[in-house]
DNA sequence: AATCGCGTCAACCGCATTACA
DNA sequence: GTGTAATGCGGTTGACGCGAT
């Protein structure tokens, strides 16, 4: 077995045992205050263990299995405005944990990351958009004269690019600031009732891209899926030419 | 059959932040 | 206001499974 050095907790594994403990723990006193389980349960774990054991594993509610091509999509989105926040990012996939999510990134986005020029890149996310970033690649790359992109950073400006150049998409700007993400209060497209929904688009076709698209960037979107798709059909796909550059996302 | 490489994921670590005495 | 404990977060590690050779 082994044990941690402070105070001799336990490492590795969980058993069922100990999980039966701590849901135990948990049901009775609630989440919170992990530092007495091992007090209250006899769990030789620490606090940090056992709140890491319940929020990646045992939490109810969790989504166990693959993610969708919806919610690549959304940790695609999303991680390209706030980087590495995947507990945020984690926030706007109910059932999934930042965990989850991190391990999502680095296995699907990063398995080029052994550039040794990626250190150079790394941005500052946290409040800029989309398209400012995709800007300060292009021009660190261009002042530096030399390739300096990493898998992860030229990932994301191809799918800009393709998203600019075959839909016709349009991402926040400063001349375009409305829709920076930090200033919205909440991510409709969260609503539990698109997640679940039977009657997802066809991810394979352009109308899912905008979908996606038109899911994380219209923060009035309604709040049924039917009434997105009715919207999504009423106002994105007849028109797509009428997104290209500079314009505003869709009116309502 | 052996082993190698790779992908996945649970769990740990260190640090930052927050809560509280 | 300060020190300490608790909690949260992101980075990293290591075990495991599986397919390729």
């Amino acid at each position: 077995m082994i044990m941690g050095s402070e105070r001799g907790w336990k490492k590795g594994p969980w058993t069922h045992e100990e999980d039966k403990l701590l849901t135990e723990y948990v049901t009775l006193h609630g989440e919170g205050r992990w530092s007495s389980v091992a007090k209250f349960t006899g769990l030789n774990r620490s606090g940090k263990s056992c709140r890491l054991r319940w929020v990646n594993y045992l939490r109810p509610g969790l989504k166990k299995g693959q993610l969708t091509p919806m919610e690549e999509g959304i940790i695609f989105e999303l991680h390209a405005i706030l980087g590495n926040k995947w507990s945020t990012i984690a926030r706007y996939l109910p059932g999934r944990t930042d965990n989850e999510i991190k391990n999502y990134w680095r296995t699907h986005f990063k398995k080029k990351e052994d550039s040794k020029h990626n250190k150079k890149l790394k941005k500052r996310r946290s409040k800029v958009t989309k398209e400012q970033v995709v800007m300060e690649d292009t021009n660190k790359s261009n002042n530096n004269n030399e390739n300096t992109k990493s898998y992860d950073d030229e990932t994301k400006e191809n799918y800009y690019n393709d998203q600019h150049n075959n839909m016709g998409f349009i991402y926040p700007n400063n001349n375009n600031p409305t829709m920076l993400l930090e200033q919205q209060q909440s991510f409709p497209l969260m609503h539990q009732d698109y997640l679940s929904s039977p009657s997802w688009p066809d991810t394979t076709t352009a109308d899912y891209d905008a979908f996606l698209w038109f899911s994380l960037w219209d923060f009035d979107v309604p709040q049924g899926f039917e009434e997105h798709v009715n919207n999504l059909t009423k106002y994105v796909l007849p028109n797509q030419a009428t997104f290209g550059d500079g314009g505003t996302p869709m009116q309502k």
